[in-house]
DNA sequence: CTTAGGG
DNA sequence: CCCTAAG
């Protein structure tokens, strides 16, 4: 029985459904290369074939890529031109994904690309699969590569079943770029023994020749490139050689140059004309630079114990993602997020109920006792009877701006309190230059939409000092006293603590950079002048991507019961008084006990994601497309795409006055249709070949 | 934990 | 979005 793989990324329907239980394992690799030792590294790879393509004449594409990577080297040779972009992957990865308008492929190559200890059966799988991601970094989602070629999904020739982007008209499009393992010569190498360590489980060597052997060797030779700008991604010399040719396991040692490439995998590059990647289209900034994708994540638990991947036992997991903090954070996180997940579920409804109770009273209690609380876009205040609240709106843009100022006046025994804007501090984002202003508002807008949309409480200062007693009186508190006005001032603080407790300690110094900004603070704060902090340069994307889906909190939850975390600490450095108790809240057990999550409709960019992501992976895998096209956004879970798209396909197939909300482009919606009439053939064959497999075991 | 489906 | 059976 073969199974073909068919991940060759690059090509709109990409991967036939493995039935779970055949799926290789994948493992994750440093996204780092440590010094100290030579796997390989995503970054190589990355950087490799980025530095190939950028060999080339100046053209606006390559250009592109190069200025944001390193601008000094724009207009240079082509040898210091692969130099810079070799030198560093770190600017190129997230640069390719913000060119990408996502951001999620990095974390594929660097899950695919080979280890150390893995034997070939492995390597084949990494290769495989870095060919694919990598096609995938360089493909954005409107069907056009990276420097704005565009491509078409077209039937390969030389395989049915498989399906690549070829260039569509040489005249307009420029080059293709495809990936093709040169399996026919490696057939053998497949099966050879490859065992690193010897410690590997007998299931895993090759010699098994176990259904993945099939798998990996039945995907077709594709040379259609010339000579010229084929080239090849080396391999962990230790993992792979030139001997696997023969079938014959040979360690080369250390881990030789990029030039010296091995033949198991090859990147083709099809010109179609001389200025392979003159046509710039247009590009979309959707996302904003991000620091380096994370990995690390339940997956690598999971991977570790996995009989193909099984980690030599010295390994811890630092040494084998070598991301040491960043795993470990994340994996925190992704726990607790899961946590959280089941928490939600595990509470009946009763629960539910009964948290919904004291959440209105203690609301309405809080109205009462006369703070001004701040919802996305507008500012609540209050006037003292408490029974009605007005409402300011904030407009929209100058909530944003700098200014800070507020109003206050007594009359008679009531405070009318007005903010006229907030502030929101210390959001850092970069954006290349070559975007245009339009996008640079929609990513000051996403992210601040982001920020507010994430659930915010409000704090109170007063005189410097953090009141955190909700019960005082403005009289008790000195507020009412219209001379001390300068002194008071409003935070907004973020909802999106996270793990609980008990896990603080660990937490924080596991707090990667990109983390600090998780809990965006933002604040209002007349009395205190702020104290920009040093920031780590972050990215809206953080800011866009962070989990946000943290229900409001209920207002009886005191802050001061809320453990603060480093990253908070850091992203809110303002709150030079009381910072710990102030800035972050742990997300009270109470809220995830069981509150329905806040309803968030699925932008239309979301949706071309979504889409993107089914295009490509299927309809049964929601996982990965979630790791795939939503890694960051922590408040769409594989479910809640999962459900997307099949309302999406209700949308679709109703009449466009049926539909509501926010209107899906007739588009998308006919990719929806498309894709998931593909994917039900397909699961359809899928389950037939099972089925004709099953029958012949009898 | 994931997937698949009903609610 | 929630809930949950199944794998």
């Amino acid at each position: 029985m073969l199974h073909k793989r068919l991940n060759h990324g690059l090509y709109g329907y990409e991967v036939p459904p493995i039935p779970r239980a055949a799926r290789s394992p994948r493992r994750r690799v440093p996204y780092r290369k440590k010094a100290d030792d030579d796997q390989m590294c995503a970054f190589d790879l990355l950087a490799t074939v980025a530095g190939k393509l950028l060999e080339g004449e100046d053209n606006p594409g390559a250009t592109e890529l190069l200025s944001g990577v390193d601008k000094g080297a724009v207009g240079d040779n082509s040898v210091k031109k692969e130099k810079v972009v070799k030198d560093n992957p770190e600017k190129l990865i997230p640069y390719i994904e913000e060119k990408c308008s996502r951001n999620f492929f990095v974390s594929e190559i660097i899950s695919q690309a080979p280890a150390a200890n893995h034997n070939m059966k492995e390597v084949s799988h990494a290769q495989n699969d870095a060919c694919s991601a990598f096609a995938s970094v360089i493909t954005t989602s409107d069907g056009s590569d990276i420097f704005g070629s565009s491509a078409k999904l077209v039937n390969d020739p030389n395989n049915n079943e498989r399906r690549n982007f070829s260039k569509v008209d040489a005249e307009h499009y420029g080059s293709t770029i495809s990936f093709s393992r040169l399996d026919v010569e490696n057939k053998n190498c497949i099966k050879t023994e490859p065992a690193m360590t010897g410690k590997e489980p007998r299931s895993t060597r090759a010699d098994t020749c176990c259904i993945e052997d099939l798998i990996v060797q039945d995907v077709k030779p594709h040379a259609l490139g010339n000579a010229d700008n084929s080239f090849k991604f080396p391999l962990k010399p230790s993992v792979l050689s030139e001997g696997s040719k023969k079938g014959v396991f040979r360690d080369q040692g250390p881990r030789g140059s990029f030039p010296t490439c091995r033949d198991n995998v090859k990147l083709v590059v099809r010109d179609g004309d001389e200025n392979s990647f003159g046509c710039t289209a247009p590009r979309k900034f959707n996302k904003a630079f991000r620091p380096p994708a994370r990995m690390g994540d339940k997956r690598i638990k999971r991977l570790l114990a996995s009989r193909y991947w099984k980690a030599p036992p010295k390994m811890s997991n630092e040494d084998c993602f070598n991301i040491g903090l960043e795993t470990k954070s994340v994996h925190h996180n992704k726990a607790n997020c899961y946590k959280r997940q089941r928490s939600l579920r595990d509470y009946p409804i009763k629960k539910r109920r009964l948290y919904d109770h004291s959440f209105e009273t203690n609301a309405y209690e809080r109205v009462r006792n006369n703070e001004a609380s701040f919802s996305p876009g507008k500012i609540y205040s209050e006037n003292a009877s408490g029974s009605v609240p007005i409402i300011h709106e904030a407009n929209g843009v100058s909530t944003f701006a700098a200014s800070q100022q507020k109003c206050f006046q007594s009359r008679d025994s009531h405070v009318k309190l007005k903010i006229k804007s907030f502030r929101v501090p210390e959001l850092f984002f970069e954006i290349p230059e070559t975007a245009t202003v339009g996008s640079l508002k929609r990513t000051v807008m996403e992210a601040v939409t982001a920020v507010l949309g994430g659930g915010l409480r409000v704090g109170v200062l007063f005189q410097g000092k953090k009141i955190r007693d909700d019960n005082k009186t403005l009289v008790q508190t000195g507020i009412y006293d219209n001379n001390k006005n300068d002194a008071l001032g409003f935070t907004l603080e973020p909802l999106c603590s996270q793990a609980p407790p008990t896990q603080c300690p660990e937490d924080h110094s596991f707090i990667p950079p990109r983390q600090l900004t998780r809990c965006p603070h933002t604040s209002v704060n007349q009395g205190n002048s702020d104290v920009s902090p040093e920031l780590p340069s972050t990215n809206i994307s953080n800011i866009i991507d962070s989990d946000h889906d943290s229900a409001p909190s209920p207002p009886e939850m005191s802050i001061d019961k809320c453990l603060s975390d480093s990253k908070a600490l850091v992203a809110a450095p303002e709150m030079n008084v009381e910072p710990l108790s102030a800035i972050s809240m742990r997300k009270s057990k109470r809220l995830d006990v069981g509150q329905r999550r806040i309803r968030r409709p699925f932008s239309v960019s979301e949706v071309e994601a979504l889409v993107q992501a089914v295009e490509k992976l299927g309809t049964g895998r929601w996982r990965d497309v979630k790791m795939r096209a939503f890694d960051n956004a922590k408040h769409r879970t594989y479910v809640d795409l999962k459900d997307k798209w099949k309302t999406l396909v209700h949308t679709a197939r109703i009449s466009p006055q049926q539909r509501r909300g926010e209107p899906v482009p007739q588009e998308l919606l006919d990719r929806v249709l498309a894709a998931h009439a593909f994917w039900s053939q397909q699961q359809a064959k899928q389950q037939l070949k099972q089925h004709s497999e099953a029958f012949l075991l009898f």
